[in-house]
DNA sequence: ATAATGACATGACGTACGTCATAGAAGGAT
DNA sequence: ATCCTTCTATGACGTACGTCATGTCATTAT
């Protein structure tokens, strides 16, 4: 795990005295698709990392509705929100397919923070790249279906490459819209040729026809 | 103005030697209604303070649609993001009436982050509170313009007390709406007594109807 | 093999809400 | 007063998209 860490961010710049530390406090555990990690509002004991699989931070709305705010890929680290400002949870994190996570306590991610200021500026940038995400989808309200749709699948192939391994349904829940649009709007996007669709995937063919939704 | 940020948030810890220092870099700029502070994509400079006013944080959208993500009353500090990742800054931010605003070089506030370990606590909670916040927002696109709207008004009662002082074209912009249904909207609301409506403000007389928009 | 489940797909229908047009009030400037 | 600008307000109209209903494939389970 130690190995694992040493090559993500922010951990890449931990010494190797603190990485054996880390590794020793932190813990594995196996989530099937469809568990729940945590949930909001739940007071957050441990930092996570993806190690395997794929995990959705998402929101459930008062109408039953799912929102997914981002789409965790392995590698990637999530919530050291709660553990800067000791706050609950601000969101559910989901198994989207069997995972494995690396959970650290937030009292070792928090030690780390104070004696290691490269640690420290590292975990920042992180955490700002994930408002400054955040803050580009808040005001996706007044786009269209096909541009969210548009910037989403961009997003996403900035992390899967061309073939994004998601069903119709998690674009939805990504888009805030339904499934039967989605559905509608990449069947029109396959006709023209810009993506190709398949169970449980979507291939992006001319991404510049995608980012040509987005500028006008 | 060392006075001024003794009371806010993160300034409050400030040894007085420290705050005498920051007083002398940062500056106090006027701003007339209507004037850009800064724009989204500028290197960032400065981390502000309203002292007096009111400024918008907005985006511009494609189609000239302006969205507010977050408005900033007196004493509240804004764009510490840039100062904490040295990236360009998220978001245009506008005076939305006429308004002062104390700027605080980032390398100032960079150097107080180093050297007050109290003081990056409280600016990492500041900044805290704001992802939440702005993570709340991103997902409003499922709701109703009704329900962003009493959100949007909630949230702004706890800045301004009952009585708004946004035009209404400003509360669409923060609902992520067109100004004729935000009025069309209000105007329901005040024939049951919701809300009184006048140029320029928008006093809410039964908060607990507003919620109740907002849990079933 | 058969059933059961989940993903994908398509049609019909209604409505929330964006757009356009127009106009009345309330202030501000001259 | 008069003009001008800004804010508020309301009607008419079209459409994007949510909802419901139904059906077809793939997969997995029995």
């Amino acid at each position: 795990m130690g190995q694992f860490l040493s090559r993500m961010e922010p951990f890449r710049r931990l010494s190797q005295a603190e990485r054996l530390r880390l590794a020793a406090v932190a813990r594995e555990k196996r989530y099937d698709k469809g568990d729940t990690i945590f949930r909001a509002g739940q007071p957050a004991d441990a930092v996570c990392v993806v190690r395997e699989g794929r995990v959705h931070l998402m929101k459930f709305l008062e109408g039953g509705q799912a929102s997914t705010t981002c789409v965790m890929t392995p590698g990637e680290t999530f919530c050291c929100l709660p553990a800067l400002d000791g706050k609950p949870y601000p969101v559910d994190a989901v198994a989207a397919v069997d995972s494995t996570v690396i959970c650290i306590p937030t009292s070792a991610f928090h030690e780390l923070l104070r004696k290691n200021p490269a640690f420290l500026q590292d975990s920042l940038c992180l955490f700002c790249d994930r408002l400054r995400q955040v803050e580009d989808k808040s005001c996706m309200t007044y786009d269209s279906v096909e541009r969210r749709l548009a910037k989403s699948l961009l997003m996403l192939s900035k992390k899967f490459g061309p073939t994004i391994p998601l069903t119709k349904q998690e674009l939805a829940e990504l888009a805030n819209t339904t499934q039967e649009t989605t559905i509608r709007i990449l069947s029109q996007l396959s006709k023209q040729g810009v993506i190709r669709s398949a169970r449980g995937k979507t291939t992006i063919l001319r991404p510049e026809k995608l980012s040509a939704f987005l500028d006008p």
